[in-house]
DNA sequence: GCAGAGCTATTGTTTTTACAACAAAAGAGG
DNA sequence: CCTCTTTTGTTGTAAAAACAATAGCTCTGC
């Protein structure tokens, strides 16, 4: 374990506490770890959680196969990453989604009810771990709730602008650049590809915006 | 205060926390009250929060406005619910939404800090108060989730087919109800109610669905 | 059972998108 | 610098959606 501490002190879910306290804290959280293979599955959509998975280690895949056999894949996770917390939480609710190990990979689990819960020894750490928690999950939410927003819009145009000006404006500045190439946009927006892109062309053509690759700028800076 | 007794124990946040324990609790937790009027605006957009908002009486929206003036309604809040909560444990980052009284209303604002920090008393409802916390924070996370899976989908057929697919599969029957009507079920699928109301007739005449109003039936379950 | 309001279905038209195929540009590696 | 690969842009066509107008249905209160 020792060989992952950095892992611990970089990650969002362990930040602030002591390496110091590590060791006492995972067996009071009745923390298991399990390893995986390059495609093994590590968690089986339909399958009921209460520990919240943590990477120690490789990277994994949140997918989900639709009927049509076609995946999409929902997110990467990489080492200090944190995964099916809110399934952890409503452990009744069965997962729906997969995780699949794309390297060789170690898995930290935590149970949830040890999480909250009392501990006996009155373990000072539980406040930090649970503010970590609840910091994780809200900037999740807010993430989640971004992105509804983008899409919602119901043209290519106003999806592009939604979030090309969200980003704009978190990044504080009309020229801004963005993390995803025009496939991982177009997916992100959940549009066509090519169809983006010639929208892209008209907004720039139109005056409304530039862009180089992944570097943007509004000419007119939008309204907030 | 004590009219909100029921408020308290019917909702998710005080779940299985006792009234006799409320009043101590409340002060522990430097719970402050604001009254409202009809129209008055609870929280502006670009205002930070380190507080979470709980309705103890009246009704409220939360609303976006856009460039256009449009207003979208995000949701409905009523007694006993939550808000704001994920942008109170962000507090570093504006309020992307409003929220509007549409009632006269009373809004109980409980401090972030104060429900994950250590009370000197070693207030044991600290604990059930977090539990139910992240319950609330995972469960929107979970709808949320499903809505990006929902309005992801390309086409106004495949939005209603993952949609009602899903209700099927939860209320774990082919035949099943929704809580939509038409404009509510085309407005959280982001596509034009009439649009989506000729599909709906098309997936029957096809003798993939039927349905009359808001009951809705599988002829063949979808596979999962 | 009737009137009126609100919700739902249907249809035709216009706009937008997906899809496909290809051209152009950028990046990686020798 | 050149080649190969990947990414991005462009265009035409077919499919789908939005939009708008209207008809039909359902529910409520009387």
């Amino acid at each position: 374990m020792k060989g992952y501490l950095p892992v611990f002190s970089d990650s969002l879910l362990f930040r602030g506490i002591s390496q110091d306290d590590l060791p006492r804290m995972l067996n009071c959280l009745n923390a298991r770890r399990t390893r995986h293979s390059r495609q093994d599955l590590i968690l089986r959509e339909g399958e009921k959680i209460s520990e919240l998975g943590f990477v120690l280690f490789g990277q994994a895949q949140v997918t989900k196969d639709d009927y049509m056999g076609n995946r999409t894949i929902f997110a990467d996770i990489l080492p200090g990453d944190v995964f099916a917390e809110a399934y952890a939480f409503r452990k009744e609710l069965p997962v729906p989604i997969n995780v699949i190990s794309i390297t060789e990979s170690e898995i930290l689990w935590l149970d949830c009810g040890r999480i909250t819960g009392i501990c006996s020894k009155v373990c000072n750490f539980h406040t930090k771990l649970v503010e970590n928690l609840l910091f994780i999950m809200a900037s999740k939410n807010i993430l989640l709730n971004r992105k509804i927003e983008h899409i919602s819009k119901r043209t290519t145009r106003e999806k592009l602008l939604a979030y090309l000006s969200d980003q704009a404006f978190l990044q504080g500045s009309r020229a801004f650049s963005i993390p995803f190439n025009r496939q991982e946009l177009a997916d992100y927006l959940c549009v066509d590809r090519s169809a983006m892109s010639s929208e892209l062309s008209k907004l720039q053509s139109e005056g409304i915006i530039r862009y180089k690759l992944n570097h943007f700028a509004f000419l007119n800076m939008p309204p907030r």
